[in-house]
DNA sequence: GTCTATACTGAGATAGAC
DNA sequence: GTCTATCTCAGTATAGAC
């Protein structure tokens, strides 16, 4: 058997303790008891503890910055826009056999420690806001402001994936689509 | 000056480096450097550092657990009765001079250590479900699971305060309404 | 009620055998 | 690639002077 296994299940360990008690919280005694092994071993996968949330935050970001990117400056209507983005990542994270909310939901992000993984969350937020603020323009979003539209945006979506965490999901697409129409009716402006 | 103000601007201070760090993150030396003391003289105030985290949770909790309960049985219309939760809830917490968004946002609450807190919220929890619940029944909100109600309510009222900590409120009960307003929106069935 | 000094514990990480 | 043993350091909390 490779390593890749061990490897891939610290990672899913490693997120639903994140998950459950936070980084800081979330001792390497405790991610190599549920992988198995001894804590020790873990240092012949990932050189560090940080190594191992840096990971699974790429998995769930690296994509999703240049998606979301792509989204603001396709043609058509904003709300689409989003709404297709959105199915994506949803139906993208809810297929991830780590505990994808961990990422969101963390402290990790806003200590100094990982100023540079805060800064991809930031760029990410701040195409959001963009889209948002196109779909205001437009008249097809209600007036907020839209940093608190993003701020719902990621908000509703980390409650539907920790929703969806404990539900087991039989369909990611369906739960994606039905998620991301949810997370739409936050601000879509009735249309009369 | 008697001992109450700087008992108080622990739990301020200690709020919002939980809010930024997560409570395991936070050291107390840096509760106390953020307060102008040493660290060992916030062991004047509390006993321990879990029971600054137990009373910024109970500020925040007691008294919505009591009106949430009596939301759930009062008559008239579900999504009123909601409605008027929220609004109390975001203007009292807007109120308050500490980042309340830590509490739930936090990793304390699910560890161990923290069950009595984790075991309130859990009540509280169950009541939002039952009050979102009868709305559905009602037909005043549209058709989800009341779980998943629940953590977009809960998910919705923390942006909100993430929102409203970082713009500086002037009027906390037009922002707390707007804010009832929007978490609504995300349930009500609209009305043709 | 705040300080300095320090005890004690638990955490991340390394060394080196198997 | 996993283990046992152990280093080192940071964090909570206490003791006792002022």
């Amino acid at each position: 058997m490779e390593t890749v296994d061990t490897r891939q299940e610290i990672l899913i360990q490693a997120s639903r303790l994140f998950k459950k008690l936070g980084y800081r919280a979330t001792t390497t005694r405790e991610i190599a008891k549920a992988v198995n092994i001894k804590q020790p071993s873990l240092f012949h996968h990932f050189p560090n503890k940080k190594a191992i949330v840096e990971e699974i935050f790429s998995l769930s970001l690296n994509e999703a910055a240049v998606r979301i990117e792509e989204a603001c400056r396709r043609d058509g209507p904003a709300s689409e826009r989003l709404h297709q983005y959105l199915v994506w990542d949803l139906s993208t994270l809810h297929r991830m056999p780590m505990a994808m909310s961990a990422i969101y939901t963390g402290d990790a992000l806003k200590s100094e420690e990982f100023a540079e993984l805060a800064a991809k969350l930031k760029a990410f937020y701040h195409s959001l806001e963009d889209l948002i603020s196109q779909g205001i323009d437009s008249g097809e979003f209600v007036e907020i402001d839209p940093m608190l539209g993003r701020l719902i945006v990621a908000s509703m979506t980390i409650a539907h994936l920790e929703y969806a965490e404990e539900v087991t999901v039989t369909d990611p697409d369906r739960i994606a689509r039905e998620g991301a129409d949810l997370i739409l009716r936050a601000f879509r402006r009735e249309q009369n």
